[in-house]
RNA sequence: CGGGGCAUAGCGCAGUCUGGUAGCGCACCUGCUUUGGGAGCAGGGGGUCGCAAGUUCGAAUCUUGCUGCCCCGACCA
């Protein structure tokens, strides 16, 4: 993408409406604009980096064996009253009415829906188990929106819904959730944190929050510094087979948010210099409430016995929206976005020190139709401006690496490679540039394989 | 919903107290000079001063009502 002909309004100044490092880069880089209080618009750029968090949210349910479904934003009010959350859910819930006066809302989950879906497709147990989900905006009318996309009231949220004939057999669903959650957040880069919570609105009495640590998040949380270092499980996890051990290494040691959080349990049961105190910001959640929903709404099937069994049911929901400002919180400099190469919107800034020296242009255009024939996603400065403004504006955005093409480089037949995350530049021919990304690019690649 | 604050050009702000032709910096357009970390000079475009009513010869400025946004708290993917 050659950057004069992209849509790319940056900010020189911070909106005086942002608090938090993620909101005000957010609209300083270009990625979002404010439409009304906790609702925005996604620009070109903050729109490639949804979707590739959707994407790798996406690969990895599938990868567990969820099944992805699409359930409209507005639902009719029935549903809500025949599950008895029509009056429990309050203010949080849009409600709206269409042209016959039909109460309809703004769907803020879906449990009622897909469980409604469900019971009235699926009558045998021998079409259980079955995960179900879809990626789809909620609208949460929060009395106060805040920091941007992580607080917003409109957001993107991936949500599953797990079906089974027993316990048992919805522990397990839960169990492959977990793992899947574990990661798909390592897959972007993220260290994320499995801790006991509370069930809420949702209901059910298992229950765990997914945190990121970053030192703006919103929340305080105590753990085991060994949790933090425990890798997730690879790709080749079988997610047939027994997850039990995998649960029990992250959930085997402490670790609560401040609401769950014993400060005895905690002085207790870990020692001194493993106790991790930090911040940290909430990106998934995961429930197990058993019939609660399918009781209420009669959700059956009939068991091998030819008796009737109310299904068991969990609910697992990720904030897809959320989480770009989440990797934001957790990966920023003074300068600006530091994206992990797995999220970034353009793989590699190629920019152009001195647009309108015949050589250097051509040197870029040469190495912009190499990188992009090699597969490799570019963002080109192509714009008639100085050096400086270029880098700046470089930095902000936070492509992991920038390719820097001058008159000086392009007549010694070099150019400079830099990477974001450390400020390391190296001089180098176009050939191993071209290697050295190429090499990252499979490496990422590699992780998420 | 309680408390506080703000609303003037795309962004950041001054002007409001004490009513009298709407300003500054950045950004944007034109020209010249510059050119490896947010250049300089000159010229220029862009505003029904959040909305409505009122007071007044005259309102960004005073009065009243409304709306929107932000911050603190209670609430939360």
């Amino acid at each position: 993408m050659r950057l004069s002909r992209y849509f790319l309004p940056l900010l020189r100044d911070d909106p005086k409406e942002a608090e938090i490092a993620s909101h005000r880069l957010m609209l300083r880089a270009g990625l979002i604009r404010q439409a009304s209080a906790g609702i925005y618009s996604w620009l070109p750029l903050g729109f490639r980096v949804l979707r590739k968090i959707e994407d790798i949210v996406r690969e990895e349910q599938d990868r567990a064996g969820a099944l992805e479904l699409l359930m409209p934003t507005i639902q009719p009010a029935e549903l809500w009253q025949e599950s008895g959350r029509y009056e429990v859910y309050g203010k949080e819930m849009l409600r709206i009415s269409d042209r016959h006066e039909r109460a309809m809302l703004y769907g803020p989950t879906n449990e009622e829906l897909i469980t409604a879906i469900f019971r009235d497709a699926v009558k045998s147990y021998k079409d259980l188990p079955r995960i179900l989900y879809h990626i789809q905006w909620k609208f949460r009318d929060e009395i106060r929106p805040r920091f941007g996309v992580m607080r917003g009231r409109e957001f993107l949220m991936k949500d599953s819904y797990s079906f089974d004939l027993t316990v048992e057999d919805a522990r397990k669903s839960y169990n492959r959730m977990f793992v899947s959650y574990l990661r798909t957040f390592a897959r972007m880069g993220l260290k994320s944190v499995p801790m006991v919570a509370e069930t809420g609105v949702i209901g059910g009495n298992l229950s765990h929050e997914f945190i990121i640590l970053a030192d703006t998040g919103e929340s305080e949380v105590y753990c085991h510094r060994d949790l933090i270092q425990l890798e997730p499980p690879g790709a080749d996890i079988d997610y047939q087979g027994d997850l039990a051990p995998v649960i029990e290494a992250f959930t085997g040691k402490y670790a609560a948010t401040s609401e769950k959080h014993d400060a005895e349990s905690f002085a207790r049961e870990v020692p001194a210099k493993d106790r991790v105190t930090a911040r940290g910001i909430e990106v998934g959640h995961i429930f197990f409430f058993g019939t609660k929903y399918s009781e209420a709404m009669g959700c059956k099937v009939q068991g091998p016995g030819g008796d009737l069994v109310t299904v068991q049911m969990g609910s697992y929901g990720i904030g897809v929206s959320r989480l770009v400002g989440a990797i934001i919180e957790a990966s920023h400099d003074d300068a600006g976005i530091i994206w992990p190469q797995s999220v970034a919107p353009f793989d590699v800034g190629l920019i152009n020190v001195k647009a309108g020296d015949a050589a250097t242009d051509a040197a870029c255009e040469s190495l912009y139709g190499k990188l992009e024939t090699a597969g490799l996603s570019v963002l080109y400065d192509d714009r008639d401006d100085r050096a400086g403004a270029k880098f700046a504006a470089m930095d902000l955005i936070g492509l992991p690496w920038q390719i820097i093409v001058g008159p000086k480089g392009v007549a010694s037949g070099e150019i400079e490679l830099k990477e974001r995350a450390t400020g390391a530049r190296h001089s180098l021919t176009v050939e191993s540039a071209l290697n050295r990304l190429l090499q990252s690019s499979r490496e990422a690649s590699k992780e998420a394989a």
